[in-house]
DNA sequence: CATTTTTGTTAAAAATTGTTAACTAGGAAG
DNA sequence: CTTCCTAGTTAACAATTTTTAACAAAAATG
């Protein structure tokens, strides 16, 4: 169930469009001003924001900008205005997409399931708590358990070379991006310490280590996780 | 460079809106009907499509839906009415954006820009299987699976070569094209090393690896992957 | 300060990639 | 139709890169 929160001043729109999209299966939340509305969003992640552009107090387009920078909520912007430059600016500043007052609530669902739909995946790499084949890898807490709940211990550059590995998931990673990440060293290291770290890593996380499926080996270039986040 | 597939039956619109985009840095491809488009998709794999509403055939709305499905890839409808029915449609099937007839070329273009770069990261992250008589093609996971289920290990090298010739699948492929796909070497190597490659390949994807269905010769050319796309 | 854990190094084994040369097939010219 | 030349195939081998295991050094811990 995805979480939504409104930021909308006017009660009226508010209000009905909380019950239509709550009335389609989502969790959604209203507040009526940024500041309202950032006290929620510093304690819970949503997955969509639908804000007014014209807001009393703090604008819409200041904190499209200002959330953009700080989460991956989708931002959709709701503006009085069919204005171009209007509609420009605010992708500019970040939103995902925007519609004009009045607005049709049938485009709007569309407009928020497109969105939902196209970020899922991206939203799946900016939670908190991310989940792949199985494992579940906080980052903050620097903890990775396994299917059965198990907590896997890992070092502290099994844990750098990890994450980034999973942030770039899918594509490939050079063994200087990953040593610099493992290490705090200036000086040149030995380029298989790097290997070794991958094979502690295999030991760990692979059914089988010796046709590792989660971490791929991309000969002559470095490594790929290829694992299947969820 | 991002490639846009346009799918449009009127030949004026198509070519002009074609060079314009070619003109702007984008790697451009036409067709004329949903089906001849749909040939090209089941290869490569477009960052956007531009899809006419009023095709001759399969309507361009069924053709979003199905494509919304299957890939990744950015879409704006082309209509020549500015129905808001029409537009909903347009957005519940998944279309992503929506310009109506006789468009603006400079607002194409910067609904392109935004909707490329807002789906940059989600196409980043698509996971998109290309399946071929009976195997399965995963590039995000650098897999291979055949019909049995059974994981095909490729290396490397021979992963880069077969994504290069699926994703130009029934044209031909120059042996410096597949060559430069391969390796990550600056200077120049041994001509014959591509053709070790497919000999490679060929033994794994073959039924018969001396009479070669899946990637045929062009003799004086390069290879062709001849595979029936499914 | 001894012990444990983590990190780094090394060398042998294994896998991948590149090269070579003999062989085979395709197509053009006589 | 044969001959010849060019291009492609194949197998064996060489070079390179990665994996693995064992061990040493460094850091963290009690």
């Amino acid at each position: 169930m995805e979480k939504i929160l409104i930021i909308e001043d006017e009660v009226v729109t508010r209000t009905t469009l909380a019950s239509y999209l709550t009335a389609q299966g989502y969790d959604v939340f209203e507040t009526e001003s940024a500041e309202e509305a950032e006290a929620l969003l510093a304690a819970t992640e949503f997955d969509l924001l639908i804000i007014d552009v014209n807001l009393d107090g703090k604008s819409g387009l200041q904190m499209t900008r200002e959330q953009r920078a700080k989460s991956n909520a989708g931002i959709i912007l709701v503006t009085a205005l069919s204005d171009d430059v209007d509609r420009i600016v605010g992708l500019e500043m970040g939103a995902d997409d925007y519609v004009c007052k009045p607005f049709n609530r049938r485009e709007l669902l569309a407009r928020i399931k497109n969105l939902l739909h196209r970020t899922t995946e991206a939203r799946r790499l900016s939670r908190r708590v991310i989940r792949f084949e199985g494992f579940e890898f906080e980052r903050q807490a620097r903890r990775l358990v396994d299917a059965e709940g198990v907590n896997v211990p890992l070092t502290r550059a099994e844990f750098e070379v990890l994450s980034l590995l999973v942030a770039k998931a899918g594509s490939v990673v050079s063994r200087d991006a990953l040593m610099s990440m493992a290490t705090q060293r200036q000086y040149v290291t030995n380029p298989r310490t790097v290997d070794v770290l991958i094979r502690r890593l295999r030991s760990k996380l692979e059914r089988d280590p010796s046709d590792p499926k989660i971490i791929t080996t991309a000969h002559g270039e470095g490594y790929v996780f290829t694992g299947r986040l969820m």
